[in-house]
DNA sequence: GCATTAACCACAG
DNA sequence: CTGTGGTTAATGC
């Protein structure tokens, strides 16, 4: 139960922590966890204390606000790290995360993460640059949001999920028509008639979740971003 | 004014 | 949980 992870053989690590020495590597065995959770499981939750960094090995999860006008900030694939921003120099999380499909989770401890930074550059430099790529994808998104109708959001979503998530034409959506209303700001019965007018218009073939573009140039036109 | 967009509500699968 | 229809408020032309 209590035996300490191998982070040395580890081969999913993030780019960061390829950087790490093996006495290093090491020492972040002895001070993580690595969990499983199964789809629709609660990974951390807004409000309460937090003392991990939360690395993503695998899977996918969405991090969204709590309450009755729950907000989906992101959908985040693995492998990358989910608790960055809510962790450091934070004792609580701002946000939650729950598991879409089965997940590879490890909780690391912050003072360790802390010390990586200190003491291996390249570490440090890996980090942030996976910070400043969250931070563009979040500009763009801020951006479709912002400049996009309802179609032009829907489309920048599907494509979404179908180039950075499941690179491929065809998959299932992992979010209900509810929860897609509030990944792009609408409601699901905006949702329910959009995705329907595509479907008519062969743009999509949608079924319940299962989901196949057919043409991603017409969703593309419908999108500014 | 008139048309369009999208939210809100209600009700039926 | 979804799909659809009616209603309504806001906005653009």
């Amino acid at each position: 139960m209590t035996s300490n992870i191998n982070c040395n053989t580890c081969i999913i690590k993030s780019s960061a922590a390829k950087a790490l020495n093996s006495e290093q590597l090491n020492a972040l065995g002895k001070n993580c966890v690595q969990i499983d959770f199964k789809k629709g499981d609660v990974i951390f939750k807004e409000g309460t204390f937090s003392v991990n960094i939360t690395y993503l090995r695998e899977g996918i999860v969405k991090l969204h606000t709590e309450g009755k006008t729950s907000q989906i900030l992101k959908i985040a694939k693995g492998p990358r790290y989910l608790g960055i921003p809510t962790t450091i120099e934070e004792k609580i999380n701002h946000y939650s995360a729950t598991a879409l499909e089965d997940c590879h989770i490890c909780f690391i401890h912050t003072n360790i993460f802390k010390s990586f930074i200190e003491e291996n550059k390249k570490f440090a430099y890996e980090i942030i640059v996976e910070l400043c790529n969250s931070e563009l994808e979040l500009f763009q998104k801020c951006v479709s949001r912002t400049k996009n109708n309802v179609y032009g959001r829907l489309s920048h979503a599907l494509l979404f999920f179908s180039e950075k998530i499941y690179e491929t034409d065809n998959f299932n959506l992992p979010l209900s028509r509810e929860e897609l209303g509030n990944f792009i700001n609408t409601t699901r019965e905006s949702v329910s008639r959009v995705l329907a007018e595509l479907d008519s218009k062969k743009v999509i073939q949608i079924k319940g979740r299962q989901l196949k573009i057919l043409k991603p140039e017409a969703l593309k036109e419908l999108s500014v971003i």
